[in-house]
DNA sequence: CTTGACCCTGTAGTTGCTACAGGGTGTAGA
DNA sequence: TCTACACCCTGTAGCAACTACAGGGTCAAG
């Protein structure tokens, strides 16, 4: 298949697919005549797998690891269940600092009273020490 | 104050107050006769409000528009309570795409047996109809 | 007078794509 | 047959927000 019908397949952007072959991530596939690249379905395959693992977050070098490991398929699942908790230890750690932000954010604004910006208490809460401004240097 | 100080003060690195500048975020300072920029307490609160900015994840575009809205003090507030609340939206958009990582990553990390590569769950879990495999193309 | 900490400019790297520019190919309709 | 159009090719530059050099200069202490 040609690379417009694999990236259809695969919901992803042509050019993505190109950086993909760029990258070492997706092998290089058979060319046609007119030199358009010509996909099999394992390369539909590897696709597939390296885009559900982007969906679920995984870094490109994850997958690269993932990819391998999968291939691999006697040896024990240790170090694949090692790299998705390490991520999804990752995810929580994002969720955490967000979850701080949004409670930061959430009491600022809301001590607005939409007055001027003199009075405005979102940028009061980011001014530090305003009585500096314009001090000697 | 030197670059070093002014660093220290904001907790900033060096080389991200220069990138700054570079960015037209942090107006130039005076130079010394040696050439090195030499700061004054406007740059210490500027840079300060900088920082606090970005801490609370606002994009160096917002902290452009935040800066430049808080030295027109007589104008009212609502822009900056729409940058702020667009942001809030945007921090709370990304908890909620986490959060569904987290489940998925959660299920998938759960159903490990800890066996090998071939019944591996989380593998099995990217590997999109796996019979494809090696199929014709 | 030398060592070390600091400062300077400028450029390239990071992640994961995306968007051209400037070409070639293939097919369907007038 | 011509031509329009969708698709393909390579290569490079751009995005955010820094970070990390390379290859220099400055300054104070010992």
């Amino acid at each position: 298949m040609k690379i417009g019908e694999l990236a259809n397949a695969t919901a992803t952007n042509v050019e993505t697919v190109r950086y993909y072959e760029k990258i070492s991530l997706l092998a290089p596939p058979a060319r046609s005549a007119s030199n358009y690249r010509s996909y099999s379905n394992e390369h539909l395959a590897r696709l597939s797998f390296i885009r559900r693992a982007r969906d679920l977050g995984f870094a490109l070098e994850a997958v690269r690891e993932l990819l391998t490991l999968s291939d691999d398929t006697g040896q024990s699942c240790e170090a694949v269940d090692q790299i998705a908790s390490a991520h999804l230890a990752e995810v929580e750690r994002k969720i955490d600092d967000l979850s701080a932000l949004r409670s930061e954010l959430t009491r600022v604004i809301g001590s607005c009273r939409h007055g001027t910006i003199a009075d405005c208490k979102i940028i009061e809460s980011l001014a530090p020490t305003p009585q500096l401004k314009g001090a000697a240097q």
